[in-house]
DNA sequence: TAAATAGTGTCTGTAAGACAGTATACT
DNA sequence: AGTATACTGTCTTACAGACACTATTTA
């Protein structure tokens, strides 16, 4: 038998020479760039010699232990690398796991999703390496990804539009100062659905996320007050979703 | 340099030569006996080459990747090893890894919670193994458990006292037929506050996840409807929280 | 008939949505 | 003044909670 023996079955205590998963980051990167919702791609190498050589893939790769202290670390490292952008907001979504996912071996990747603001260059791939597109996210989904990674990228989906119906996560997508009608217009876009303005701007000021951060000129029009989230670190979640009638 | 070279500066396309941390599945084992919301502990053995000799911790360890098929096969298969139960609610929780949680090297663990009905027999340590115990949960999130398994378990118990305000989860941690009297000792017994009863009834009723399935006798007093969820795989969702008002 | 528990009806307060109205900017 | 946008006030409606009431069982 070539391979090592399993855990379960491993002789003596302290015994760590069974065969190990590979261990993987990925991270599904949002951001609102105009009126539509979108996702960081970056497409896997020709080299035939990987798997899935020139398909679309999320962002990530294998964590490195001498590098990277924890999961999240790796994640922000992977961000970082991609965008630029050193403080997201930035969320497990969960991990996929499993002998069958990825040909080199059973492996486990942690997926993160992170909300960024519209980076100021859309077009370049950042670091020069491997080339990196932003898609709109429906279109995104319905690209033939490496690995499993359409069935993640749903499920980012599903998290951040079920999310969005309660939750202030809307600001992260943002630059700061932003406006109520803009923040309501970020919204729109990512539920694809049109919510009244005075409702929402009831709820956004009682949750008491936000802090005014003085007017903001508009290019034509009224001026509009201009806002910051209070704290980057937690979103506020509303008692209600949207629209809890229909 | 003793250490192999890091996955990001690795050589030849598909050298797998890196180092891999330790890869390990948790489970957070829930249910309810009594008037108390309870979860599995394990105590970890007294061999002084064990991390955390004599501590407790959640039930859980290594992957066994020419066994388990997928994380949550690892998990079924540790909450069968521990429980007997087969097929529970089963909720990925999140992932916890870093360099430091774990002595013996760079690890990362796997947390899932499960729910279950009150087993049978509640004393014993189902598979003679090692002594596991069911312990009041506020009672195990005050004991210094082994490895970072407080954290996880705190962040279960938020995650299920969450998702109770607005979701059928203690459904799962009554045997079936159950009446509406019975879930609704269950959902106060989790948040630790009482509720309306006729709120109650309401909600749970108007969303649907119930089917009636013939009267079920009390001990005392007029015999109570019997319920059973429709569909084990998928919660119900509220569109709020109980008691949004305060 | 009394006690115990299951289940229902009715009222009220709160808050979200609809939408019309007012305010402030620029041309 | 007119237009474009930001913001507010008022009305309506839906529904959760409070709580008293009725129903069905056993002793």
């Amino acid at each position: 038998m070539p391979r090592r023996s399993a855990p379960a079955a491993a002789g003596p205590a302290g015994d760590l020479s069974f065969d190990r998963p590979l261990v993987t980051v990925d991270v599904i990167i949002f951001t609102v760039v105009g009126d539509a919702l979108r996702v960081l791609l970056v497409r896997r190498p020709d080299d035939a010699a990987e798997p899935y050589p020139g398909r679309w893939a999320l962002p990530g790769g294998f964590v490195d232990i001498h590098r990277d202290a924890s999961l999240q670390a790796c994640a922000l490292r992977k961000l970082r690398e991609k965008t630029g952008v050193a403080a997201p907001y930035l969320e497990q979504l969960g991990s996929w796991g499993g002998a069958r996912r990825d040909p080199r071996g059973w492996s486990a990747t942690h997926a993160w999703f992170a909300l960024i603001a519209p980076p100021a260059d859309e077009t370049a791939s950042p670091q020069g390496t491997a080339p990196s597109e932003w898609v709109q996210a429906d279109e995104a989904a319905r690209r033939r990804l490496a690995f499993d990674h359409g069935e993640i990228l749903a499920a980012a989906l599903q998290r951040l539009r079920g999310k969005v119906e309660y939750t202030s996560l809307p600001a992260f997508l943002l630059p700061e100062p932003f406006t109520l009608p803009e923040l309501q217009r970020v919204y729109e876009v990512v539920l694809g659905r049109a919510l009244d303005k005075s409702a929402f701007r009831k709820r956004m000021l009682d949750s008491g996320f936000l802090e005014e951060v003085g007017l903001v000129d508009a290019p034509s029009g009224r001026a509009a007050m201009g806002y910051r989230v209070v704290d980057r670190e937690r979103p506020a979640i509303f008692p209600r979703t949207f629209r809890s009638g229909e």
